[in-house]
This record gives structure tokens, C-alpha cells and sequence, in this order.
DNA sequence: GGCGAAAGGTCAAGGAAGGTCAAACCACAG
DNA sequence: CTGTGGTTTGACCTTCCTTGACCTTTCGCC
């Protein structure tokens, strides 16, 4: 908890709230400067937690005048059956734990999950993933269960209901 | 009985009624260390007192800054409650085709679900199961999955986070 | 064009958590 | 006395974070 690197992440995220912008750039020795901390260490944080898989976008360019810029992808509301879709479609056979996170992350910042079912999810996903011995086989469990979660969370039947 | 795992458990559920919150963050080691006992005794109790069927959510990070967070689930309407947990506990490690569409049955009857999203849950049981080979194997997955389906389904998480 | 300063990028090592698993332990019913 | 189920421990593993040495790109100036 509060770790440097959260405490980066944090703050990043506050610049985006606070401007109300989707896109925000930083210069990388002056945020470092600010945190006490080695440069890099801005890298380490825009890697794990600022990708694409994520929900963001990263540019940057060296030298003189130099800078990093973040944006942020948003999904609007009327784009958010694509969003499902292509969720769906690259859930391959497999699915591995941290590509797992990263779903159901995404899925919360398309806001199409709340906070609290996004910790349900994940929790779901990991435990009843634990009996399996072979991780292989782990995976393509995890691809099942997380395929059977969106159905049940997003897609509706055609049937009509009785009464 | 005091043994150390309650004692440690209801320290834990201390935490929550001090704090009035939901949500609750530990550091292992730390822990550990006010009982004078192993690190991995804490994995006990949380494993053993503190799952899903008990009524908590548990998520942790390893790595400095690391955690482990364990959050309550809120309690459903009652008289459903009772069902889904008897529901729950029911579902064994294995569950054959046929089972699963009682199960389903049953909470359909119980009105937990309506019948679409009956149909929907047949539908996900039965197609997210048809890629295992072994039979024995695919009634494990099945009852992997009609588990995060009840999860996803009818647990709350209610993190304070306002997000 | 060439040079040097001013960014940012890469990578690997070391440290700081938490996780896993199996063996030992213990209480108690049969 | 013995088997069984819950508890306790400790050795070893995996993941995540932090730091620093070294590399590459860009710009302004001569």
C-alpha cells in the first residue's frame, strides 16, 4: 500500500480528473523530481499500469523539449456494445491470470463494471481456477469461466418471460 | 479452542467493526508478527475463515508496498440468501449436465432468476463446458463455472472507494 | 554538417512483500 | 491405541518495486 509507484499512478490519474482533459503530459525529470525518486521509475509505472491493455495510450519524445504524453481511450456509452464484442473476441482459448485483470480492469473503465463487482470478478476468476493442477489447463478454465461470466453479465435471451 | 487461527480471525473481524468499513487492509508480515506466529498462518485463516462462502472477498499484492485487502460482501435479501447458500453448498466439486439444469431450475422457481436469463445460464453451462475432453474433467469445470456465475451473480462487494 | 546538451529509454540486479506446500503437531472420537 | 481433521511451522517460490549504469533521440548552435 502507497507504494512509490501507486502514489505516481495517483497522481497521474488526478491530472486527468483534474483537467478533465484525455490527454496529459508530463516531463519525465520533473515528475521524478517531485516523487524524490530515479527517473525510470516514471517508465516503470506508465508500463505496469498505463498500457493500452489498460485503457491509455503513450507517446513521447526525447531531447530538447522533450516530453511524455498519456491519453486516455474512452469508451462512450453507445460504443460500449463494441467494447463487449471485441472483449469477447480476443478472450482466446486461453486466458492467463494477468490477461484476466486486465479485462475486467478495462471493463471497469468502460464503466460497464462498478468497483465492486470488478473485486467480484477477479475473486471469482482466481478461485475457482485454484483446483486445477496443470496451468495450461488453467488457462483455457479461466477463458471459460470469464466467456460465461460476460454472458450472464451482458447478454440478454430472446425469450420472452412467461407473465 | 483459542486457538491461535481464532484468535487471529477475530482480530480480523475486529478491524471491521472498529472501522465501520467495508473493506479492510492487512500487511502479513506485520500481522504475523503481533501473534508471533509464521507468516503463512495468516494464509490459513484467511483460507480458512474469510472465502467467498463465508462471506469475504480477499485480494493481495506481493512486492513491496504489498497487501491484502479483505472486503465484506454484503448480505442479499434474507429469505434468498438462505437458497443461494444452501444453493452453494450443495454444488460439489463435480456437477453433471443434468444437475446443473436443476440447479438452474431451482433458482428459477426460487425467482432468483428470470427465465431468460435461465435460458442465458443453461446456454454459457453447456457451451462453455464443450471443449473438455475427459467427462470426469468436464464436470469439474462445470461446477467451476456455474460457481462464478452465482458469484458474479448475486454477491455485492461494496468497496468504499467512490470511483 | 558536426557537436554537445537535454531530454527520454532499456535493462538487469537487488530488495521487499506475499504465496505454496508438505511435514509435524495436537486433540479427540472410536 | 489409532485414525482423522484441524492447526502450526518452516523451507522455498513468485511477483512486484526500486535503483542505477548505460544507451538513443532530438534540438540548438557553431
Amino acid at each position: 500500500m502507497a507504494s512509490l509507484a501507486d502514489a505516481i499512478e495517483r497522481h497521474i490519474k488526478e491530472l486527468f480528473e483534474q483537467t478533465g482533459s484525455p490527454c496529459v503530459e508530463i516531463r519525465r525529470v520533473e515528475l521524478a523530481g517531485r516523487f524524490s525518486c530515479v527517473p525510470s521509475q516514471i517508465n516503470y509505472v506508465l508500463e505496469t499500469r498505463f498500457t493500452p491493455r489498460h485503457g491509455y495510450l503513450v507517446e513521447s519524445r526525447r531531447g530538447g523539449g522533450g516530453f511524455i504524453r498519456i491519453m486516455r481511450l474512452t469508451t462512450p456509452a453507445s460504443d460500449r456494445a463494441d467494447l463487449l464484442r471485441a472483449v469477447i473476441e480476443r478472450l482466446g482459448e486461453s486466458v492467463s491470470a494477468r490477461e484476466a485483470d486486465a479485462v475486467v480492469e478495462r471493463l471497469q473503465q468502460a464503466r460497464l463494471l462498478g468497483a465492486g463487482e470488478a473485486a467480484v470478478w477477479r475473486a471469482a476468476v482466481r478461485s475457482q481456477t485454484e483446483w486445477v493442477p496443470i496451468p495450461s489447463l488453467r488457462d483455457r478454465v479461466r477463458a471459460a469461466l470469464l466467456r460465461s461470466m460476460l454472458m450472464v453479465r451482458f447478454m440478454e435471451a430472446s425469450t420472452s418471460e412467461p407473465f
